[in-house]
DNA sequence: TATACATTCAACCAAAAGGTAGAATATATT
DNA sequence: AATATATTCTACCTTTTGGTTGAATGTATA
């Protein structure tokens, strides 16, 4: 029952390619910002906002140890984002097929 | 495969209540764009707007008889999106337990 | 203590997002 | 022909996003 907004930071935090980068990297194990970072072309202040998109949406925690700080995945809203597709696509109907489809648009324009 | 760039499109269609609940009007059968627009505070044009959005993400696909265009949704970005996430989570291991996870950290900061 | 390193903060910029209002276009209806 | 309806187009505004650079902060290290 998590508010909108919740899925609303996840999904925009996954649909960018860098974000979703950092948490493939990421996902591997813990790593600071500045390994995070090292592959990535743009500047390193640019890959901390990333970071910070991501920790918004809870998907990437910080430990701070002395001056490094180390950055971790966190699965569970993915899971909630998986969660929630899965749910709508089955509401949704995925599954009709065009018929069943076409029947009920009939039936709607016949009002 | 499909181009990074349409799962962005995908992701970020779907970050945004107003185009959720589009995409769920849709999910009953075809609708006008007006009355798509009518539950909504904003104007038609934002409406408009969104339901762009949606169109370039090919979640919706239109079809105009006379001055009516008819919206109807497009399941098949919906199941890319859950096919990569379901992926991701099998990979990235949101089955990992904590050991596990601890295990691989502590085996990326030993080196 | 001085210096290097890890990171953020602050200011700035351009582009995109999300909204508004009004004009334009195309199609129906009277 | 005139009018009403459905929709987009254009212009505009504000906020957010994604990037830059340079300064500031905090922590190791020589």
């Amino acid at each position: 029952m998590s508010a909108p907004r919740t899925l609303d930071r996840t999904l925009l935090a996954l649909a960018d390619p860098t974000r979703r980068a950092i948490l493939q990297r990421l996902s591997a194990g813990e790593a600071r910002v500045t390994d995070v970072a090292e592959p990535f072309k743009m500047s390193l202040n640019a890959v901390s906002k990333h970071i910070l998109v991501l920790e918004r949406a809870k998907l990437v925690q910080r430990r701070k140890v002395g001056r490094d700080h180390f950055l971790s995945y966190r699965a569970e809203p993915m899971d909630a984002a998986a969660h929630w597709i899965e749910q709508t696509r089955h509401f949704w109907g995925s599954r009709l097929d065009a018929l069943e489809r076409l029947l009920r648009e009939e039936d709607a324009n016949n009002k």
